[in-house]
Parts: C-alpha cells; structure tokens; sequence
DNA sequence: GTGTAATCGAGACGGTACGTCTCGTCTTCTG
DNA sequence: CAGAAGACGAGACGTACCGTCTCGATTACAC
C-alpha cells in the first residue's frame, strides 16, 4: 500500500499525462471545504463537485479523505521550513514555533492539520505519513537548533532532545485540537520564553 | 441542545426509572468497541448490539456517539482527581503527570481519549463539554498547585499559569494524538523535570 | 439465494413491520418510470425517491432491479388468470392470448415485460423466476384447455402439448419484444385461427 | 445519428486506413466474452481490452455496445440466408427453422441475439436496425416460401403471411429469450410440422 | 525520401449508477 | 409501560462503466 500521498513520480509513457491542474483544484477545494464547513463538510463528493472532478479520479490518485488532506497541508506547509541562520537557539526556536503558529491561524493549514490528527486516530497509514512527513522533519529541524545550542553552551548539556522537542511544538498542537486558548504570536513568545528559563525560581538547578 | 452528556440528574416522577445497569452495559461496549477495532468499529449500532440496547435507548440518553464517549470517559477517569496534599510543587506536578499517563495507557480512557479528540474536530457541542468537563478542572487542580508553589517560593513569582499549564499537560496528549513517542514513567518524569528547570544553561535567568 | 421476490411471509414477533404502504409504492414507481422513460430510467436511485424511499429499503426487500420488477409485473398481471370456463378449446386459448395482449397494451404490464425479458439475459436468478412464477403457470392454464380439447375430440389426439404452447405464446412476446408488428385483437384473433387449422390446404393431414 | 453499423464505406486519401484486423478481432471479442461472462461481461472496456485495443477505437466505428453485437452477429449469421431451391414450401420451411436453430445454437450468434434483444429494450436505435437488417430480410426469405407456396397449391389460398411468418419464427427467439425449452432439430422439425397442419382435429377447416 | 493526415494503444477524465453502510427517527410488539 | 427489535429516509461511501478527451507512436498515401 506504500504512500498515503501519491508520489509525483513523473510518468513517461503512452496514454493522457495526470493533469497537474486537477491535483491542485482537489487539493484546494478541500482545504475551502474544510474550512468554510468544518470537517465533516470536505466529504470526498463535495470536494469532487467542488473541484470540478469526478470522485474517481480522486480515488485514483489518494486512497482516502486523509491522504487528500495530507498532500493539501503539505502543499501549504511546503516553505515553513528553513533553518534561521545566524541567531541563536532561543531566537531560532521562537522563531520555529512563531513560524507554525502563523500556518495554522493565517492559511488553511490549520482545519487541514484538525482534520487529519482527526482521521489519523481511525486510520493508521495516515497516522504514519502524518508522523513521517510532517512531525519527523520538523523536530529535524528543531532537534539541530537544540544541539548546536548546547555544543556552543547556550543550553544545558545535559538536555534530553526528544523530551525537549515535545515541550516546544506539543502546546501548539494542544491548543490547535482542543482550542482552549488563543494561537498567537504572544503565546509562541511565552511558551519559547517558558521552556528556555524553567519555572522553578532560584539559583540551584540541581535537579 | 443543553449539555452533551446526559446530565445523571435523578428525574422524579411516575414510570419506570431509567436503569442504571444499561447505563454502564452502553458505556462499557463502547469503551470496548473503541479499544478492538478503533474508533470507526464504535458506531451506534454496534455499540447498541453489544451493550444488548435499543439504538433509540442510547439516542434517548445520549445526543451523539461523541457524548457516550465523553460519559464512559469520565467514569473511567473519575477517580484520578485527588491533590496530593503534603508534598511540594514539583512532586505534586509529576504525580498529576504520571496519573494521566497511567490512565491513558493503563485503562481504556486512552482510545477514549482519542476518540473525543477526534470526534471534537467536527463537534462543536462535544469539544465545549471536553474542555468543560475534562480539561478546565484538570488545569485547576494544577493551577492550584501551581499557585501554592509561587506563594511559598519554590515557583518563580512572575509565572504565567496559563502558559505553565498547557507546558506540563500539551506533551501528554500530544503522544497520545500523534502517536510518536511512548507514554510512561519516564516520559512523565522528564517532562515535568525540564517544565521545572529550563533548558538554558548558566545562572541568569533574566528575561 | 431462495426467491428472486420478497416471499411476502407474515413474520411474528418484536419490531416494527414491514410496511405494506412502501412495498407497492416502489412496485407502482418503478412501473411508472419504465413507461415514462424506458427501461434506464427506472435505475433504483429514481425508483427511490419516486417512491419517497430510501435505495437500502429496496435492497433489503428485492435483491435486484429485475426481481422488482418480476413483483411489480406479478402484481399487475395477477387478475389475468382464469380458465374460461364452458367454452370450446378455440374459444377459450383465443380469450386467454386476448387477454395476454390486453395485459401487455393496456397496461403498464408491457414495458415491466420487456424490461424483465431484458434484465433476464444477464441475471439467471431473475430468468429462473420468470419462467418459474410467470411462464410456467400460464402455459399449465393453456395446458389444460389444449388437454381437454383433445379429451373431447376438438382437437387432435396426436398434439405436441409444449409445441402447441410455443406457437400459441411465442407470437406475443416475439411482438412484444421486438415490436415490429401490433398487438392487438385482430392479432389474437388471426393467430389462433392459423394455430388451430394450420396452414396446408387440402384435406390430408397425414405427416 | 445514421446507421447503427459503421458502413464500411470505403474511404479514399492520404493518412492510415481502417485496420480490418482490428474490426474483426473486436467483433470476435464481443462474441467471446458474451459467452463466457455473459452479456454483462461484455463491457467496452472488456472488448477493449481482449482485442488489444482502444476504446476510443470502437466507438469511432460504432455508436455503442448494441451496434458493435449487431454487426458481430450479422458477420456470423451472414451466410445461412439462401432459399433452398426444388423443394416444397413445407421442407423449405422446416430447412429455414432448422438453420435458425443451428445458427443460435451451434455458433455464437445464439448469445449475440440475446444481448440484442436484450439491448434493443432499452435503445431505440438499435431495434430498429434489428428489424431492418435481420428481421425482415429473414422474414422476406420465408415470404417467398410461403407465396410460392400458396400460388402453387401446397399453401392455403387465405393465408395470413405476416400472422404465418410469427408463427414460424417467434417460438425460436422465445425459447432462445426465455430458454424453457431445448433449440434443437427435433423442434424445429416439430413446430413447422403444427404450423403447416394446426392443431384442430377432422377434415373441416371451416373456420 | 519526405511530409501530411489519418489510425491506433494507452489511459486520464467528468459523470452516473451501483450496492453497502451508518446515522438518527419512527413504529410495533413483548416482557 | 419501558424498551428490544428493527423498518425506515437520508445520504456518504468506494467501485464499475460509460463515452470523451488527450497524448505519443505508427502507418500509408501523395508528392
């Protein structure tokens, strides 16, 4: 069953070429679906009307409403990537999770990440692909400010990356699925600022 | 359309009181439904089928497979409330962890979890009644440890609980939505370790 | 898979019964849009809402298209029966291809016939029950005038009995289907005239 | 829309002509899979595919599944059309049913009327080309038979033809549709033996 | 030869209908 | 008279074919 998203391998051969045009008006009217109705609006033949498209042409190319979603978010997420250069651990972290609060509250991105943390609890290739494409390489990116953080002495050394990476990009999630409380720009500058100094007064750090 | 959960309010009257033993047979299956084949083999007919129920009883009681979740939830999460009274802040947060930790993965309230989460991203009505019902006490219990722990010193005075809160309590769901890394002893103990400490090296902790 | 139409067997116990109501209205449906529109109009789709009926309503009752329709034509063609009585054998297979004809022009019976005829040569199920419940029984009514005929010296002792079927019913549904001639009384009246004297002039009738 | 058939006008200039390897090995296609699968096995696609061939390649040719089985079964029915010379109309009748029979039965042109008959129910189109190009040239055959008959003696002077011509021909294509009965030699010879004689007993043909 | 114009295999595509599933409501009969 | 059994309308699901539409590759005739 390999990829939940279909890889854009470029065919060569006899037949009609895929057209690139139809993949992103699936890819879009999902994300307008979703967001304009909630969830359970974007149904495969919404967004195949939506779309101008039949639905077997979206069954075609992506096994299941998640895999849309799936290759519609990184579609939007593609660019919030780089590493800032230059600025050091707690800048580049505030910077990371500033970066991600904005996707999820200024594109599409946000209902599309809903949806599929959503399916993914009912659908297991979408929790893989989910964590594979998305959450893995974004706690790369993290993971690398951490450790030159602390090879150059700015963080702790003896830091545990995989727990440090959890604290970091776990709140965004939280508020994002339960929305309790606001996605903003002062709530990446806290939160950033909270992880880095602790919440235990004093000097002794001796745990 | 008032609360989610059918509020257990003792109705007086003339017929036939409702029974408290279908009550639980319903919540049960349901529990049971969820941990077998996931989230999607829960539907209201089946849990019916099991729980040996009317579909129109559960309907009568609950207004969505969302609010038996929620319901069956909080019979299974009922007991893991207690503040641990006598022991410090930083005790006190890691015994909050471990109890959530041990109730998501030791019993059945972890797919149930799940479940509500997912079912919350298209329920508007359920996601108000989890905040309500789940989150906010459980943020005030840890709220009011939190407090205890600035006035007596052992916090830093100028905390902000709100940002605190969602730092100790995000990384638990956050594993249990995403699924990638395990929810153990461990994981309670150095999350709440680096919640308390910080990650940054050195004695300045001016900001 | 038993019986093509629902054995319309009087079930006893717990539950709401099937509704009679609904029943003929999907029978009615179906006949109307084979009239309105041919054949393909009647898909069950159309038949549903025509009916005001959900598709699985249908499906619970009837495995297929063409056992609806066996039903519906059942019920329409189920006065067309008896066996004139006190007549001679001429008379009495001329009222019963007479009222053959009728059934097929008068009503919505004909176009149920050609669409059961039709959906026949793809579905041995359906084929099975149409000569079973329909053809067979109507050729036993013939059966038994030709049989008394021959009992009482009307007609020749030496008679074929399922040849003489053929060439008394053939005509109508070979008009019927392939429509290239009417089907009328003159029609009736002209062929079993030519069934019962033949063709050979002259008086010799050896073999 | 023109003819069902793709007249097989000879087209005259530049670019690639019609490949007559291909017109046959589709028409062979269709007959094939219509008797392993059944009608419904015949798909575009199917006979596509089991010629090697596009699907766009049919339906330049023809106009629909109806038309491609219409000329399959006119390629294998082409030849059995000559009136048997020097014989009397009762052994050219017999002749005539007798090379029915072996045509539906011992070729594939059985299976290739049902699904005509079958489709032209539903197509209007196709039924007419069904009786222009096969009903009635047949009939036309059995015609002469017949007035050859009658202007020689052998034949009642009053007689119907076109009442004649059903009897003669229908009981084939209703055993051949309904299939309640064998399509062999001993019923053609039995069916053209009560046709020519009737049914009715002693000399008197009164009628 | 070289160009022109058609046919051809392959297959993507917008649709329509399929037959199945679940939802949430309703009706009837039984304990 | 509460409630299980289950019929029901509604509508989404994923699949199968339909008939149309690109593509690139392959012919054959005309020059």
């Amino acid at each position: 069953m390999s990829d939940v998203t279909a890889a854009g391998a470029a065919r060569r051969g006899p037949g009609r070429p895929r057209s690139e045009e139809r993949r992103t008006a699936i890819l879009e009217a999902a994300g307008d679906l979703m967001i304009e109705g909630g969830l359970k609006a974007a149904t495969m033949g919404a967004i195949a009307e939506r779309a101008g498209v039949g639905k077997a042409t979206i069954y075609k190319w992506w096994p299941s409403r998640g895999a849309v979603a799936m290759e519609g978010f990184m579609l939007r997420a593609a660019d919030s990537w780089s590493l800032a250069e230059g600025v050091g651990a707690a800048e580049a972290l505030h910077i990371l999770v500033a970066a991600a609060v904005r996707l999820f509250t200024g594109t599409t991105a946000g209902p599309l990440m809903r949806a599929l943390a959503a399916d993914a609890q009912s659908d297991a290739e979408l929790a893989r692909a989910l964590r594979e494409q998305w959450l893995t390489p974004r706690r790369a990116v993290a993971a690398e400010i951490l450790r030159k953080g602390m090879s150059c002495g700015e963080l702790r050394a003896d830091l545990d990356v995989e727990t440090t990476l959890d604290l970091v990009f776990a709140p965004i999630y939280y508020r994002l699925i339960f929305g309790h409380g606001a996605l903003d720009e002062a709530f990446a500058e806290r939160t950033v600022a909270h992880v880095l100094s602790g919440i235990r007064s004093g000097e002794g750090r001796t745990e």
